[in-house]
RNA sequence: GGGAACUUAGCUCAGGGGUUUAGAGCGCCUGCCUUACAAGCAGGAGGUCGGUGGUUCGAUUCCACCAGUUCCCACCA
């Protein structure tokens, strides 16, 4: 073995091993199933530090659940991504000065499939770098024939439902992509613009002023609004007022949804591009004067202004306003504006015949599962927003002007009759049989959003729509855990659960966890504009797959937003190297063992870390159980480098007797285990070289030994009498430090805790090199003293706070100076130790305290005022006798 | 405008009504190339637990208010 762990050639050989034997594939068996469906990533992506998180979550759960016995599934896929494709391959078609629709959809299709093709795998090939067992023969897009098939199914029920309607509304537009959006697909940002204080005559030559930030929407106009019970405009109501810059006359009308205090009170009505403006243009039966163009240029309607951006338009407006002294005032006005998630445009309001799921019934549905519990949100208090979300959604908008997705499943009459059908041929059968020509069909020319497939994708994986009771479905289905962003709590997983109630009749799955976002030390959100992202595989590069997901999990507790920084992937680089390291040793050992009894101290050793192994398991089983993934990871990390590596290892130095090493290997084998959902890679390298197991063997197919819990096994005075030693070992080592003690000649001990004496004196003699001696009173003259206490076994596994103190003494040398600074430290903690004593006193004369305060705890104030009075004493006895000597 | 969360060591965070007067990792300081590991070993320094009140025998921990930070939702032009 090398000195360092040179992680890239072996995980390259042990991802081509799992591939190649398909190590991970899951087949319904006798066994209890585990399921997790991967959220797809988009299929022309490149993988970024989210996806590196979100998969090595997921990771850890399925590489844990196989261990633990569990049929693991872990279902893989991308996602079409219809806009964010569609954007890609129009942007490269432009660049070779192609235009989509001269194109033509069938050659578009064929150009995006291309790309597809192209890109569609990296992402893929990048995921398996990073070591993720998922059943690579269950890969799905959701392109492939039966996931398409299941969203034409899927639309037919809901229309047949009534769930689904087309209908003419007001949208979200997207000019630049040049599609209708939902409205999670609407990012609202704050910006600051220019609120127009805007002059509207009546015939009379008064007016009335009214307050816009979109005043090229003035052109638009078809009405002013006021409140029905505003005083200011009473007898405006039922006048007409002139549009500036035009020579129309509108109404003056009343509507309870004009807010008096905003503004003037006053309110221009413009239903083609305001949804409020629409509502109120709906009731007062207003004419709609649309002046876009779905590029949002202004258009025909717009007279001199055709042509002009929104933009353009705006600055010429608020100036040709001005110079016609129809403006008022402006003054400056922060407010949030819609913006494209995918094209970053400003959307724009707009009316358009589009398709929509009727979402009350559904939100139903998916409200009740986390009311009841069925499932799960970790961390919870994303429950209130998703309630919220729920409880005020509004019908989703699913069609959109795009060409890259699932087609819409409808097609028309010359009359405009429409004919749902999951196919073409179900559809012509429909219009033969309603009385029209089936060849005069016309198929609706948009797709469906992007999630509209993938709110079916616990379903559509295992095959639901093709079969409802294939045996897949009814093993692996519901799923258990979805890990994911909280992102797309709304866009995803909430749609997701009601898809799962409304076609299945069960949940989805049963947990949900989510994790937060990748931001960089500033707390930024990683991006590609602010080049403040690593690229995932330059840092598997430089670090090895297996530290950078111990980086990525060490970076942050659940639910928080992680904080990701390099120094971590180091730091999991290090680890691995000390792991290595370790089995390195063990490795040693095994050219050096001998065939001879194990000492009494190794031994104890031994039995003192099969209950810190003990513990750890059932401590980590737990952790990983809760979903607590970095305090798992935490927890390995320490008790591994301090317990096993630092304590363990040196203990069982210079070499432990042959018979002993073999079980220390099979402890090592189970830290292996431990650490395998974490780090799959070098567990599965130290794994084989430990147990010599042939290739096709694995340590993710081994089983970890059911965990023994924290319970009656335990031998807490052991563990309680090894971390006395462990405390005194390191503190008489820091007295030699501190004071620069050449060599320690004697250690004794007043030994109270006489059942642990044997212990002490064998952990002190192994690593101080020093036989402990007992002795019946303090010595004389000059000598160090120390205190130790301990709290017993590690702290980071319990709660239990036995305490012990123990006092030693040491009988060295030291110069003169070093005495003084000694008497100076003491008196230092004498003074401590007085000021504490003080404390504890007046607390236990406090009556109340001791009538109120339960028993135990005033035991417990008791023990330590004993305690402070015994190192007080010690400390005055000790500095006597330097002051003596 | 509504909702949620956060504020503990230089940084990132655990913790929890009484834990010998607060824990970890990283960083920092000191001494070591000790034959598994310098990607290492052995030690160390560093915090009046955001502020103010309240509840309590006792609060960093519970409550209220204040200040600051962040996120989500919302058509107020």
């Amino acid at each position: 073995m090398e000195s360092r762990y040179a992680p890239q050639g072996v995980e390259a050989r042990w991802r081509k091993v799992w591939e190649e034997h398909r190590l991970y594939r899951s087949q319904p068996d006798e066994r209890a199933a585990y399921t997790i469906v991967m959220p797809p990533p988009n299929v022309t992506g490149v993988l970024h530090m989210g996806h590196v998180l979100n998969n090595t979550l997921q990771d850890i759960i399925a590489r844990f659940y196989r261990l633990k016995g569990y049929n693991v599934c872990w279902v893989p896929g991308t996602d079409h991504a219809s806009i964010a494709t569609e954007a890609k391959v129009v942007a490269r078609l432009r660049a070779q000065g192609i235009d989509k629709r001269a194109l033509g959809r069938e050659a578009f299709l064929e150009e995006a499939w291309k790309w597809t093709h192209e890109h569609g795998g990296i992402i893929v090939e990048q995921l398996k770098t990073l070591g993720i067992s998922a059943d690579w023969d269950r890969f799905r897009f959701t392109l492939d024939p039966p996931l398409y098939r299941a969203v034409m199914r899927s639309f037919v029920r809901l229309y047949q439902d009534g769930l689904i309607y087309r209908g003419k509304r007001m949208i979200h537009w997207d000019p630049v992509a040049l599609t209708a959006l939902s409205d999670e697909e609407v990012i609202y940002k704050e910006r600051e613009s220019i609120l127009c204080y805007v002059r509207y005559p009546a015939e009379n030559g008064e007016y009335l002023v009214i307050a816009t930030v979109r005043p090229e929407t003035i052109l638009a106009d078809v009405a002013v609004a006021v409140h029905p019970a505003d005083e200011r405009y009473q007898h405006w109501i039922g006048r007409r007022v002139r549009v500036p810059l035009t020579d129309r006359f509108v109404p003056v009308i009343a509507d309870e949804k004009v807010d008096p205090t905003f503004g003037t009170g006053c309110l221009k009505v413009t239903p083609a591009h305001d949804p409020g403006d629409y509502e109120i243009g709906e009731r007062h039966r207003l004419p709609i004067i649309d002046i876009f163009t779905p590029e949002a240029y202004l258009n025909e309607h717009a007279g001199v202004y055709a042509g002009l951006t929104r933009e353009e338009a705006r600055q010429r407006i608020i100036s040709d306003l001005e110079r016609l002294g129809f403006l008022e005032k402006t003054e400056p006005y922060r407010h949030s504006v819609g913006h494209s998630e995918r094209t970053d445009a400003v959307v724009e309001p707009r009316i358009s015949e589009q398709w929509f799921v009727k979402m009350k019934p559904l939100a139903d549905l998916a409200l009740r599962a986390v009311k009841t519990g069925e499932v799960r949100l970790i961390p919870e208090r994303f429950l209130a927003t998703y309630r919220h979300w729920l409880e005020n959604v509004k019908d989703w908008c699913i069609s959109r002007q795009l060409w890259w997705g699932h087609r819409i499943p409808a097609w028309y009459a010359p009359d405009g009759q429409v004919f749902v059908a999951a196919t073409e041929e179900e559809a012509r059968a429909a219009a033969k049989a309603a009385g029209y020509d089936p060849n005069s069909l016309r198929q609706d020319e948009d797709v469906l959003d992007t999630w509209f497939s993938s709110w079916l994708w616990p379903l559509s994986v295992f095959d639901f729509f093709e079969d409802p009771n294939n045996v897949d479905f009814r093993y692996y289905y519901p799923t258990q855990t979805l890990v994911t962003a909280p992102e797309i709590l709304f866009f995803w997983v909430a749609r997701m659960i009601m898809a799962g109630y409304y076609f299945a009749g069960k949940k989805p799955f049963s947990t949900v966890y989510l994790h937060g976002i990748v931001r960089d030390k500033q707390r930024r959100k990683m991006s590609k504009s602010l080049g403040n992202s690593p690229d995932p595989l330059e840092l598997i590069r430089n670090y090895g797959a297996d530290a950078v997901r111990m980086g990525i999990v060490m970076s942050a507790p659940a639910g928080n937003d992680l904080l990701f920084d390099e120094t971590l992937c180091e730091q999991g680089k290090n680890f691995c190297n000390k792991l290595w390291n370790s089995f390195r040793l063990i490795h040693l050992w095994r050219e050096k063992a001998v065939d001879e009894p194990p000492s009494d101290f190794h031994l104890e050793a031994y039995q003192w870390f099969e209950h810190i192994l003990n513990l750890l398991q059932a401590e980590v089983e737990q952790l990983i159980q809760a979903y607590r993934f970095y305090e798992a990871a935490h927890l390995l990390y320490r008790v591994i480098w301090e317990q096993f590596c630092s304590w363990y290892l040196e203990a069982l130095k210079p070499v432990p007797a042959r018979s002993l090493l073999e079980k220390v290997e099979s402890q090592a084998e189970r830290l292996l285990q431990l650490l395998h959902p974490l780090m799959p890679y070098i567990t599965e390298e130290l794994w084989h070289q430990l147990k010599g197991a042939p290739e096709t063997s694995s340590i993710s197919l081994s089983s970890l030994p059911s965990s023994t819990g924290s319970g009656k096994e335990i031998d807490w005075n052991l563990l309680d009498a090894v971390q006395l030693a462990q405390t005194a070992i390191s503190q008489i080592r820091r007295l030699q430090q501190a004071f620069s003690i050449s060599e320690v000649q004697e250690i004794y001990t007043l030994a109270y805790q006489v059942a642990f004496f044997p212990t002490l004196r064998r952990w002190i003699e192994h690593f101080l090199g020093k036989k402990l001696e007992k002795v019946s009173s303090s010595p004389t003259g000059r000598s160090l003293r120390v205190v130790v206490r301990s709290t017993g076994a590690p702290s980071y596994f319990l709660e239990r706070a036995v305490l012990h103190q123990e006092i030693f003494f040491l009988q060295a040398e030291l110069p003169n100076q070093k005495w003084e600074e000694l008497v100076h430290s003491l008196q230092k903690e004498k003074l401590h130790a007085e000021s504490f004593l003080e404390k504890l006193r007046a607390k236990l004369l406090n009556p109340d305290f001791i009538q109120k305060a339960p028993p135990e705890v005033i035991e417990k104030e008791r023990k330590k005022l004993k305690d402070t009075e015994e190192r007080l004493r010690l400390l005055t006895e000790q500095l006597e006798a330097l002051n003596s000597g």
